[in-house]
DNA sequence: AATAGCGTTGTAAGCGTTTGCAATTCTTGT
DNA sequence: ACAAGAATTGCAAACGCTTACAACGCTATT
């Protein structure tokens, strides 16, 4: 039973005579206490229940041990991952989590950002790529370290874990490109930002220029993240005479794909898709959805041990990160020496 | 551009001339502000860049304007929609959250619960089955008011939002039992979790008895809530002959229909499942899940409503809040009046 | 013109810790 | 037994803000 309205640092100080520097020593796992005294503070907590207060701690030693993430959606698989990754590693240095959802709202990311500034985090993780250069300003504005976490600025000089997103979609492009397709479609995100533009866009040009074929814009879609936009992708492309589609998303893969089959197109005989985000969508469905293979749990547990860094002001020896990706052929494609479920 | 070492309430109040009080008025709306006071303080604030600290806030006011939330894994489509339900009424009235995944970990479960304590936060949404004694415990202990979302304790006591597990899973197997079954298999957690021996349990055995049938303790399957244990369990459940099953995970709910395609079994013709979570998941599969229906996101942003309630002391006419489900038939059932997909 | 009363503003005491520095107590060596 | 130095401990200021309570200046009343 601990007392309801609990104890101070000043009761036990009390309760044991000495000064409340001594119980906040022993508290903080301070060397210079002797043995003898520091029993008799654990004791005398123990038995007010006592628990020190993070707030005032917080006021005195300006540190929170709080870090704030910033990120769309987190009833989005793909950043709920990096989201896990980031709250494991944040416990294992004993940080707690402040969690905001934006929707990738430019405006609510900015009041996110500040916010988390005055509740005074230690750090700031951010997810989200509609990096506009108000952001970016008040992100660099803030005095708590940031790190990116699968997003890309424009400029690419914030400290930031990813995959190399170029050569992934490049590779997936390459890979429909070798079975035989010539029309085949990339659905991204809208070009005004910087991971759409400067590298899934960039991979997928120089995959279609390798193999000698030309870029048609007709076959560029942009899609929101979910399954009723690929739905709606999937007639454009249709109409666009696309047999293939690298896309950037699970949810709309899959609705690309359901839609195909329900017109009578045969997945991946008539038409052939790689998504990007590997999520368990990618596995429940059937066929199962080939994949750029993302260490998502990883970009998150990466971010956020660098963040503990940054944090520490420790040295870093590279703050832009690039995990490895692979891609994971699944039923969605017509893979070399497997057999099509 | 903002000072980088932010300017405190007392460099605004020097600056226009007042007192810290007077500037804290206007901070806070406080209405007995002259107007041309208030403009002048105002200015001040822009000038300087001044951002409250709301450390200092919480250790003066005694509130944080915080939440906690815990919850077994924001990674489970079922609980982050519930998450995302608290997190948007959460902002509406203006509360950040900390998030904590405890894998419903008992252990975890309390320390997190003790850590929101003494983090000072205003109130706790605590989600997940695994409520022993001990955590009920350290739940009523601490001095911020908790609400349970999406989880039932043994006594019941403690205020809660879910929907009527009994009546949910009774429905479910009924419209099964219609379709002609006998043996209808019920998959759900430990036995251990009031949920699951209190509720789905029991809404199982009316659903036998008002058909006159023998409950068969073969026909009961505990299982974890992911993908792989859906198809161990399919194993399970053919052999013992089973016919047709309700779950209470969807992850769980494909992957025995993924093995029972795999193993033969059509899909509802020769073998009928219903899920219970209704998640994104039921939707994108072919053939789509049937599932009960429930008001995930509203279940959250109930919880969080009666929390805020809570924490404002005002009075709360049923705190065991149950909303409405339903039963949406899809594609793994034998529907009246529908083609089968 | 004096006064009651209201709207504004200031004073100062916390809120519960941390932490640099000073004071005190122990050890040791001699 | 005593001084020097090391090990412990205590003091008190800070952290940045909220909030009773007191004090002030005005206006409206009589």
């Amino acid at each position: 039973m601990q007392k309801k309205s609990s104890a101070t640092i000043y009761d036990v100080a009390n309760r044991v005579g000495v000064s409340l520097a001594t119980v906040s020593r022993v508290v903080n796992g301070n060397s210079n206490v002797r043995e003898s005294t520091k029993r008799k503070v654990l004791d005398a907590i123990e038995e007010l229940g006592y628990h020190p207060n993070a707030v005032a701690r917080g006021l005195a030693s300006k540190k929170t041990t709080t870090i704030g993430v910033v990120m769309p959606d987190v009833t989005d698989m793909y950043y709920s991952e990096l989201a896990r990754g980031i709250d494991d590693v944040a416990n294992m240095y004993h940080y707690d989590v402040l969690l905001t959802n934006t929707d990738e709202d430019p405006v609510r990311e900015t009041m996110a950002v500040n916010n988390l500034a005055s509740k005074q985090v230690d750090g700031i993780i951010f997810m989200g790529n509609e990096l506009d250069n108000e952001i970016i300003n008040t992100i660099i504005g803030v005095d708590a370290p940031v790190v990116l976490a699968g997003s890309v600025d424009e400029a690419g000089k914030l400290p930031s874990v990813n995959i190399n997103y170029i050569d992934a979609v490049k590779e997936a492009t390459e890979a429909i490109i070798k079975n035989g397709h010539t029309r085949v479609a990339l659905v991204t995100g809208p070009m005004t930002h910087a991971i759409n533009r400067l590298h899934r866009l960039v991979g997928y040009k120089a995959a279609l220029e390798e193999a000698g074929l030309e870029f048609d814009e007709s076959l560029l879609f942009s899609a929101h993240q979910d399954y009723a936009s690929g739905l709606q992708i999937a007639e454009k492309l249709f109409l666009a005479e696309a047999s293939a589609a690298v896309t950037y998303d699970d949810e709309i893969a899959l609705g690309i794909m359901n839609y195909m089959r329900e017109h009578g197109k045969r997945i991946p005989e008539d038409f052939e898709i790689i998504t990007a985000n590997d999520t368990k969508f990618t596995i429940i469905t059937r066929p199962q959805l080939t994949s750029i293979g993302q260490p998502k749990y990883d970009i998150g547990a990466v971010a956020m041990r660098m963040l503990t860094k940054l944090m520490n002001n420790e040295v870093i020896e590279e703050t832009q990160v690039q995990l490895p990706h692979s891609l994971e052929r699944r039923g969605t494609t017509i893979n070399p020496n497997h057999v099509i479920q």
